[in-house]
DNA sequence: TGTACATCAGTGAACGCGCGTTCACTGATGTAC
DNA sequence: TGTACATCAGTGAACGCGCGTTCACTGATGTAC
Protein backbone atom coordinates (compact mmCIF):
# COMPACT_ATOMS: atom_id res chain seq x y z
CA UNK A 1 0.00 0.00 0.00
CA UNK A 2 1.08 3.10 -0.36
CA UNK A 3 0.44 4.71 2.94
CA UNK A 4 1.49 2.54 6.15
CA UNK A 5 -1.42 0.95 7.38
CA UNK A 6 -1.81 3.34 10.26
CA UNK A 7 -1.50 6.02 8.36
CA UNK A 8 -5.88 6.62 8.19
CA UNK A 9 -5.69 5.98 11.76
CA UNK A 10 -2.88 8.70 12.28
CA UNK A 11 -5.05 11.24 10.10
CA UNK A 12 -8.34 10.45 12.39
CA UNK A 13 -6.45 10.92 15.38
CA UNK A 14 -4.76 14.40 13.66
CA UNK A 15 -8.25 15.46 13.28
CA UNK A 16 -9.76 14.69 16.42
CA UNK A 17 -7.01 16.85 17.91
CA UNK A 18 -6.25 20.13 16.08
CA UNK A 19 -10.67 20.31 16.43
CA UNK A 20 -10.64 19.74 19.96
CA UNK A 21 -8.23 22.55 19.98
CA UNK A 22 -10.33 24.83 17.32
CA UNK A 23 -13.12 24.31 19.11
CA UNK A 24 -12.06 25.12 22.08
CA UNK A 25 -10.44 28.25 21.12
CA UNK A 26 -13.51 29.17 18.73
CA UNK A 27 -16.65 27.36 19.60
CA UNK A 28 -18.32 24.45 17.37
CA UNK A 29 -19.80 26.91 15.02
CA UNK A 30 -16.85 29.27 14.85
CA UNK A 31 -14.83 26.80 13.08
CA UNK A 32 -15.23 24.87 9.61
CA UNK A 33 -14.70 21.65 8.80
CA UNK A 34 -12.47 23.13 6.01
CA UNK A 35 -10.55 25.01 8.57
CA UNK A 36 -9.45 22.30 10.29
CA UNK A 37 -8.51 20.56 7.33
CA UNK A 38 -5.98 22.84 5.62
CA UNK A 39 -4.56 23.23 9.47
CA UNK A 40 -3.15 19.37 8.81
CA UNK A 41 -2.78 19.98 4.92
CA UNK A 42 -5.79 18.02 3.43
CA UNK A 43 -8.65 19.10 1.99
CA UNK A 44 -12.21 18.94 3.10
CA UNK A 45 -13.86 16.56 0.87
CA UNK A 46 -11.39 13.76 2.64
CA UNK A 47 -13.25 14.60 6.08
CA UNK A 48 -16.27 11.75 5.71
CA UNK A 49 -13.77 8.91 5.16
CA UNK A 50 -13.39 9.65 8.83
CA UNK A 51 -16.45 10.84 10.24
CA UNK A 52 -20.26 10.92 9.37
CA UNK A 53 -20.66 14.17 10.17
CA UNK A 54 -19.88 17.57 11.85
CA UNK A 55 -21.18 16.44 14.83
CA UNK A 56 -19.64 13.03 15.66
CA UNK A 57 -16.03 15.12 15.72
CA UNK A 58 -18.31 17.64 17.64
CA UNK A 59 -18.47 14.61 19.84
CA UNK A 60 -15.12 12.92 19.63
CA UNK A 61 -13.01 15.81 20.49
CA UNK A 62 -15.09 17.75 23.46
CA UNK A 63 -14.59 14.12 24.46
CA UNK A 64 -10.84 13.71 24.07
CA UNK A 65 -10.54 17.70 25.23
CA UNK A 66 -12.01 16.46 28.64
CA UNK A 67 -9.56 13.50 28.66
CA UNK A 68 -6.69 15.62 27.81
CA UNK A 69 -7.60 17.63 30.85
CA UNK A 70 -8.60 15.40 33.35
CA UNK A 71 -4.91 13.61 32.76
CA UNK A 72 -3.56 16.92 33.40
CA UNK A 73 -5.56 17.65 36.47
CA UNK A 74 -4.68 13.85 38.43
CA UNK A 75 -1.05 15.22 37.07
CA UNK A 76 -0.88 18.35 39.18
CA UNK A 77 -2.85 15.68 42.34
CA UNK A 78 -0.30 13.83 42.62
CA UNK A 79 2.79 16.21 41.68
CA UNK A 80 1.06 18.79 44.43
CA UNK A 81 -2.05 17.66 45.49
CA UNK A 82 -5.15 20.65 45.43
CA UNK A 83 -2.92 23.31 45.65
CA UNK A 84 -1.09 22.39 42.35
CA UNK A 85 -4.58 21.76 40.56
CA UNK A 86 -5.58 25.07 41.58
CA UNK A 87 -2.53 27.00 40.77
CA UNK A 88 -2.59 25.74 37.18
CA UNK A 89 -6.67 25.57 36.51
CA UNK A 90 -7.02 29.19 37.65
CA UNK A 91 -3.42 30.75 36.39
CA UNK A 92 -3.39 33.20 34.12
CA UNK A 93 -1.86 31.35 31.24
CA UNK A 94 -4.63 28.83 31.25
CA UNK A 95 -7.04 32.16 31.05
CA UNK A 96 -5.44 32.80 28.57
CA UNK A 97 -5.37 29.63 26.22
CA UNK A 98 -8.29 28.75 26.05
CA UNK A 99 -7.42 26.19 22.90
CA UNK A 100 -5.24 24.45 25.55
CA UNK A 101 -7.65 24.65 28.57
CA UNK A 102 -10.34 22.81 29.96
CA UNK A 103 -13.16 22.12 27.44
CA UNK A 104 -15.56 23.08 30.13
CA UNK A 105 -15.01 27.18 30.62
CA UNK A 106 -15.09 26.84 26.58
CA UNK A 107 -17.87 25.04 25.38
CA UNK A 108 -20.24 23.56 28.31
CA UNK A 109 -22.58 26.31 27.38
CA UNK A 110 -22.91 25.04 23.83
CA UNK A 111 -22.75 21.32 24.71
CA UNK A 112 -25.79 22.18 26.47
CA UNK A 113 -27.24 23.11 22.50
CA UNK A 114 -26.05 20.58 20.92
CA UNK A 115 -27.50 17.30 19.77
CA UNK A 116 -27.76 14.05 22.23
CA UNK A 117 -25.20 12.21 20.86
CA UNK A 118 -22.34 14.86 21.67
CA UNK A 119 -24.46 15.84 24.93
CA UNK A 120 -24.70 12.02 25.79
CA UNK A 121 -20.79 11.32 25.29
CA UNK A 122 -19.59 14.45 26.65
CA UNK A 123 -21.75 13.64 29.94
CA UNK A 124 -20.11 10.40 30.22
CA UNK A 125 -16.54 11.35 30.45
CA UNK A 126 -17.55 14.24 32.80
CA UNK A 127 -18.72 11.36 35.17
CA UNK A 128 -15.02 10.25 35.19
CA UNK A 129 -13.90 13.22 36.02
CA UNK A 130 -15.54 13.87 38.85
CA UNK A 131 -15.18 9.85 39.76
CA UNK A 132 -11.46 10.05 39.46
CA UNK A 133 -10.82 13.53 41.32
CA UNK A 134 -13.36 11.87 43.98
CA UNK A 135 -10.68 9.68 45.06
CA UNK A 136 -8.12 12.61 46.12
CA UNK A 137 -10.69 14.58 47.84
CA UNK A 138 -10.62 15.37 51.39
CA UNK A 139 -13.92 14.28 52.93
CA UNK A 140 -15.79 12.15 55.77
CA UNK A 141 -17.84 9.97 53.39
CA UNK A 142 -17.69 8.91 49.55
CA UNK A 143 -20.74 10.74 49.16
CA UNK A 144 -19.49 14.17 50.51
CA UNK A 145 -16.41 13.88 48.58
CA UNK A 146 -18.38 13.25 45.22
CA UNK A 147 -20.47 16.94 46.32
CA UNK A 148 -17.17 18.24 47.05
CA UNK A 149 -15.89 17.42 43.37
CA UNK A 150 -18.92 18.50 42.06
CA UNK A 151 -18.84 21.66 43.63
CA UNK A 152 -15.31 22.31 42.76
CA UNK A 153 -15.21 21.81 39.37
CA UNK A 154 -18.38 24.20 39.03
CA UNK A 155 -16.12 26.78 40.51
CA UNK A 156 -13.41 26.29 38.22
CA UNK A 157 -15.78 26.62 35.24
CA UNK A 158 -17.20 29.67 35.99
CA UNK A 159 -14.63 31.49 37.39
CA UNK A 160 -12.87 30.75 34.35
CA UNK A 161 -15.62 31.43 31.99
CA UNK A 162 -15.99 34.81 34.10
CA UNK A 163 -12.53 35.86 33.96
CA UNK A 164 -11.98 35.21 30.21
CA UNK A 165 -15.02 36.92 29.29
CA UNK A 166 -14.31 40.11 31.06
CA UNK A 167 -12.15 42.49 29.65
CA UNK A 168 -10.64 44.54 32.80
CA UNK A 169 -7.37 43.23 33.46
CA UNK A 170 -7.99 44.19 37.38
CA UNK A 171 -11.40 42.33 37.51
CA UNK A 172 -10.39 38.86 35.58
CA UNK A 173 -7.26 38.45 37.96
CA UNK A 174 -9.52 38.94 41.16
CA UNK A 175 -11.65 36.54 39.66
CA UNK A 176 -8.86 33.84 39.64
CA UNK A 177 -7.53 35.05 42.81
CA UNK A 178 -10.34 35.06 44.74
CA UNK A 179 -11.80 31.87 43.83
CA UNK A 180 -8.38 30.13 44.50
CA UNK A 181 -7.93 31.30 47.62
CA UNK A 182 -12.03 29.99 48.24
CA UNK A 183 -11.19 26.86 46.89
CA UNK A 184 -8.21 26.01 48.89
CA UNK A 185 -9.78 26.35 52.54
CA UNK A 186 -12.52 24.69 50.62
CA UNK A 187 -11.21 21.53 49.81
CA UNK A 188 -9.10 21.52 52.77
CA UNK A 189 -12.14 21.88 54.70
CA UNK A 190 -14.04 19.50 56.53
CA UNK B 1 -46.94 60.73 11.44
CA UNK B 2 -48.39 57.90 10.77
CA UNK B 3 -46.71 56.08 13.87
CA UNK B 4 -46.80 57.21 17.28
CA UNK B 5 -43.56 59.32 18.36
CA UNK B 6 -42.30 56.61 20.07
CA UNK B 7 -43.13 53.75 18.00
CA UNK B 8 -39.53 53.63 16.24
CA UNK B 9 -38.35 53.73 20.55
CA UNK B 10 -40.48 50.77 21.21
CA UNK B 11 -39.64 49.01 18.20
CA UNK B 12 -35.72 49.02 18.61
CA UNK B 13 -36.83 48.25 22.46
CA UNK B 14 -38.66 44.99 21.22
CA UNK B 15 -35.44 44.24 18.98
CA UNK B 16 -33.32 44.08 21.90
CA UNK B 17 -35.40 42.01 24.09
CA UNK B 18 -36.00 39.59 21.66
CA UNK B 19 -32.33 39.34 20.68
CA UNK B 20 -31.89 38.79 24.56
CA UNK B 21 -33.54 36.27 24.86
CA UNK B 22 -32.87 34.20 21.72
CA UNK B 23 -29.04 34.83 22.11
CA UNK B 24 -29.29 33.43 25.72
CA UNK B 25 -31.34 30.16 24.21
CA UNK B 26 -29.50 29.55 20.71
CA UNK B 27 -25.97 31.45 21.29
CA UNK B 28 -24.64 34.80 19.18
CA UNK B 29 -23.84 32.83 16.12
CA UNK B 30 -26.86 30.77 16.39
CA UNK B 31 -29.72 33.68 15.92
CA UNK B 32 -29.91 35.92 12.62
CA UNK B 33 -31.04 39.04 12.40
CA UNK B 34 -33.81 37.67 10.04
CA UNK B 35 -35.23 35.17 12.51
CA UNK B 36 -35.03 37.81 15.27
CA UNK B 37 -37.15 40.61 12.92
CA UNK B 38 -39.68 38.03 12.54
CA UNK B 39 -40.75 37.07 15.19
CA UNK B 40 -41.82 40.74 15.65
CA UNK B 41 -43.59 40.23 12.84
CA UNK B 42 -41.12 42.59 10.65
CA UNK B 43 -38.67 42.21 7.76
CA UNK B 44 -34.95 42.29 8.15
CA UNK B 45 -33.95 44.78 6.26
CA UNK B 46 -35.60 46.92 8.80
CA UNK B 47 -33.25 46.25 11.24
CA UNK B 48 -30.67 47.98 10.35
CA UNK B 49 -32.70 51.83 11.01
CA UNK B 50 -31.91 50.69 14.22
CA UNK B 51 -28.53 49.41 14.69
CA UNK B 52 -25.24 49.40 13.16
CA UNK B 53 -24.63 46.18 12.80
CA UNK B 54 -25.05 42.87 14.41
CA UNK B 55 -22.12 43.30 17.21
CA UNK B 56 -24.17 46.52 18.02
CA UNK B 57 -27.51 44.14 19.24
CA UNK B 58 -25.26 41.71 20.65
CA UNK B 59 -23.87 44.02 23.07
CA UNK B 60 -26.69 45.97 23.86
CA UNK B 61 -28.87 42.44 24.14
CA UNK B 62 -25.97 41.35 26.62
CA UNK B 63 -25.94 44.04 28.71
CA UNK B 64 -30.16 44.20 29.02
CA UNK B 65 -29.94 40.33 29.85
CA UNK B 66 -27.52 41.03 32.57
CA UNK B 67 -29.98 44.06 34.10
CA UNK B 68 -32.58 41.92 33.84
CA UNK B 69 -30.83 39.05 35.72
CA UNK B 70 -29.53 41.79 38.55
CA UNK B 71 -32.81 43.13 39.21
CA UNK B 72 -34.05 39.44 39.57
CA UNK B 73 -31.90 38.55 42.01
CA UNK B 74 -31.89 42.16 43.99
CA UNK B 75 -35.33 41.29 44.07
CA UNK B 76 -34.69 38.08 45.77
CA UNK B 77 -32.35 39.37 47.81
CA UNK B 78 -35.04 41.86 49.05
CA UNK B 79 -37.50 39.33 49.46
CA UNK B 80 -35.82 36.12 51.50
CA UNK B 81 -32.01 36.91 51.17
CA UNK B 82 -29.29 34.95 49.65
CA UNK B 83 -31.12 31.40 50.26
CA UNK B 84 -34.02 32.88 47.74
CA UNK B 85 -31.54 34.26 45.48
CA UNK B 86 -30.26 30.19 45.59
CA UNK B 87 -32.64 29.24 45.33
CA UNK B 88 -34.01 30.43 42.23
CA UNK B 89 -31.00 30.89 40.33
CA UNK B 90 -30.09 27.32 41.47
CA UNK B 91 -33.80 25.80 40.24
CA UNK B 92 -34.07 23.53 37.76
CA UNK B 93 -36.58 26.24 36.43
CA UNK B 94 -33.71 28.26 35.81
CA UNK B 95 -31.56 25.83 34.59
CA UNK B 96 -34.12 24.38 32.06
CA UNK B 97 -34.98 27.74 30.77
CA UNK B 98 -31.86 29.90 29.64
CA UNK B 99 -33.53 32.30 27.56
CA UNK B 100 -34.93 33.73 30.52
CA UNK B 101 -31.73 33.25 32.82
CA UNK B 102 -29.34 35.12 33.75
CA UNK B 103 -26.73 35.38 30.41
CA UNK B 104 -23.81 34.45 32.29
CA UNK B 105 -23.65 30.41 32.22
CA UNK B 106 -25.66 30.76 28.28
CA UNK B 107 -22.73 33.17 27.36
CA UNK B 108 -20.00 34.39 28.73
CA UNK B 109 -17.90 31.58 27.10
CA UNK B 110 -19.21 33.63 23.47
CA UNK B 111 -18.46 36.58 25.40
CA UNK B 112 -15.22 36.20 25.45
CA UNK B 113 -15.04 35.50 21.64
CA UNK B 114 -16.78 38.49 20.87
CA UNK B 115 -15.62 42.12 19.41
CA UNK B 116 -13.87 44.72 21.86
CA UNK B 117 -17.11 46.35 22.10
CA UNK B 118 -19.53 43.96 23.21
CA UNK B 119 -16.80 42.53 25.66
CA UNK B 120 -16.90 46.18 27.21
CA UNK B 121 -20.42 46.60 27.69
CA UNK B 122 -20.57 43.41 29.04
CA UNK B 123 -17.81 43.48 31.44
CA UNK B 124 -18.97 47.32 32.77
CA UNK B 125 -22.36 45.68 33.34
CA UNK B 126 -20.77 42.87 35.31
CA UNK B 127 -19.12 44.72 37.77
CA UNK B 128 -22.45 46.86 38.48
CA UNK B 129 -23.48 43.35 39.45
CA UNK B 130 -20.85 42.59 41.29
CA UNK B 131 -21.26 46.08 43.22
CA UNK B 132 -24.46 45.72 43.73
CA UNK B 133 -24.88 42.26 45.27
CA UNK B 134 -21.12 42.91 47.21
CA UNK B 135 -23.44 45.49 49.55
CA UNK B 136 -26.28 42.94 50.53
CA UNK B 137 -23.34 39.94 51.39
CA UNK B 138 -22.28 39.23 54.77
CA UNK B 139 -18.41 39.79 55.22
CA UNK B 140 -15.67 41.95 57.65
CA UNK B 141 -14.60 44.41 55.43
CA UNK B 142 -15.56 45.83 51.61
CA UNK B 143 -12.71 43.48 50.27
CA UNK B 144 -13.96 40.70 51.65
CA UNK B 145 -17.48 41.22 50.98
CA UNK B 146 -16.43 42.03 47.08
CA UNK B 147 -14.53 39.02 46.88
CA UNK B 148 -17.09 36.69 48.15
CA UNK B 149 -19.49 37.99 45.65
CA UNK B 150 -17.04 37.07 42.85
CA UNK B 151 -16.66 33.54 43.75
CA UNK B 152 -20.70 33.31 44.82
CA UNK B 153 -21.26 34.76 40.77
CA UNK B 154 -18.41 32.85 39.19
CA UNK B 155 -19.73 29.26 40.99
CA UNK B 156 -23.40 30.02 40.73
CA UNK B 157 -22.11 30.23 36.52
CA UNK B 158 -20.30 27.56 36.24
CA UNK B 159 -23.08 25.04 38.49
CA UNK B 160 -25.77 25.89 35.75
CA UNK B 161 -23.49 25.83 32.73
CA UNK B 162 -23.10 22.28 33.67
CA UNK B 163 -25.81 21.44 35.24
CA UNK B 164 -27.10 22.09 31.67
CA UNK B 165 -24.69 20.51 29.67
CA UNK B 166 -25.04 17.13 31.18
CA UNK B 167 -27.44 14.46 30.06
CA UNK B 168 -27.85 13.03 32.91
CA UNK B 169 -31.04 13.97 35.23
CA UNK B 170 -29.44 12.65 38.35
CA UNK B 171 -25.82 13.84 37.59
CA UNK B 172 -27.49 17.87 36.85
CA UNK B 173 -29.42 17.43 40.02
CA UNK B 174 -26.75 17.00 41.98
CA UNK B 175 -24.79 19.63 40.53
CA UNK B 176 -27.68 21.67 41.19
CA UNK B 177 -28.53 20.65 44.88
CA UNK B 178 -24.81 20.14 45.90
CA UNK B 179 -23.50 24.11 44.45
CA UNK B 180 -26.68 25.26 46.72
CA UNK B 181 -26.01 23.82 50.14
CA UNK B 182 -22.40 24.36 49.34
CA UNK B 183 -22.89 28.24 48.74
CA UNK B 184 -25.50 28.75 51.56
CA UNK B 185 -22.92 28.03 53.89
CA UNK B 186 -20.56 30.16 52.18
CA UNK B 187 -22.07 33.34 51.90
CA UNK B 188 -23.25 33.26 55.93
CA UNK B 189 -19.94 32.04 56.91
CA UNK B 190 -17.29 34.55 58.06
C1' DT C 1 9.08 -10.94 -15.58
C1' DG C 2 5.44 -8.17 -17.41
C1' DT C 3 0.82 -6.73 -17.70
C1' DA C 4 -3.88 -5.98 -16.12
C1' DC C 5 -6.57 -5.01 -12.44
C1' DA C 6 -7.92 -3.86 -7.37
C1' DT C 7 -7.36 -0.93 -3.44
C1' DC C 8 -8.20 3.29 -1.08
C1' DA C 9 -6.65 7.89 1.22
C1' DG C 10 -7.16 11.97 -0.42
C1' DT C 11 -8.84 15.68 -4.14
C1' DG C 12 -11.63 19.44 -5.59
C1' DA C 13 -15.75 20.94 -8.22
C1' DA C 14 -20.43 21.32 -7.28
C1' DC C 15 -24.89 21.40 -4.59
C1' DG C 16 -28.31 23.97 -1.77
C1' DC C 17 -28.63 26.88 2.03
C1' DG C 18 -28.60 30.62 5.34
C1' DC C 19 -26.00 34.42 6.74
C1' DG C 20 -25.05 39.86 7.32
C1' DT C 21 -25.61 43.78 4.84
C1' DT C 22 -27.23 47.23 1.21
C1' DC C 23 -30.50 49.94 -1.11
C1' DA C 24 -34.18 51.54 -4.15
C1' DC C 25 -38.67 51.56 -3.03
C1' DT C 26 -43.58 51.80 -0.64
C1' DG C 27 -47.32 53.92 1.41
C1' DA C 28 -49.55 56.11 5.22
C1' DT C 29 -49.57 60.39 7.18
C1' DG C 30 -48.02 65.08 8.05
C1' DT C 31 -47.24 70.04 6.34
C1' DA C 32 -47.13 74.17 2.99
C1' DC C 33 -49.53 77.21 0.28
C1' DT D 1 -60.55 73.50 0.86
C1' DG D 2 -57.61 71.15 -2.30
C1' DT D 3 -53.28 69.85 -4.15
C1' DA D 4 -48.31 69.06 -4.16
C1' DC D 5 -44.65 67.68 -1.61
C1' DA D 6 -41.87 65.93 2.62
C1' DT D 7 -41.23 62.48 6.11
C1' DC D 8 -39.75 58.06 7.53
C1' DA D 9 -40.60 53.13 9.52
C1' DG D 10 -40.68 49.34 7.26
C1' DT D 11 -40.20 46.22 2.72
C1' DG D 12 -38.04 42.77 0.02
C1' DA D 13 -34.91 41.73 -3.87
C1' DA D 14 -30.17 41.34 -4.41
C1' DC D 15 -25.11 40.98 -3.19
C1' DG D 16 -21.06 38.13 -1.89
C1' DC D 17 -19.70 34.73 1.22
C1' DG D 18 -18.83 30.58 3.87
C1' DC D 19 -20.97 26.58 5.42
C1' DG D 20 -21.83 21.09 5.52
C1' DT D 21 -22.10 17.56 2.48
C1' DT D 22 -21.71 14.67 -1.91
C1' DC D 23 -19.35 12.38 -5.43
C1' DA D 24 -16.76 11.25 -9.61
C1' DC D 25 -12.16 11.15 -9.88
C1' DT D 26 -6.77 10.65 -9.09
C1' DG D 27 -2.64 8.30 -8.57
C1' DA D 28 0.51 5.63 -5.89
C1' DT D 29 0.95 1.11 -4.65
C1' DG D 30 -0.42 -3.63 -3.97
C1' DT D 31 -1.81 -8.35 -6.00
C1' DA D 32 -3.05 -11.97 -9.64
C1' DC D 33 -1.69 -14.64 -13.32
Amino acid sequence: MRYEPTHKEKTRKNIVETASREFRAHGFEGVGIAQIMQTLHLTHGGFYAHFKDKDQLVAESSVHALEESLARMLEGLAEGGFPMLLEAYLSVDNRDHPEAGCPLPALSAEVARAEPGPRAAFTAKLGDVFEQISEQMPGATAARREEKVLVLVATLCGAVSLARAVSNPAMSASLLAGTKRHLLSFVAGD
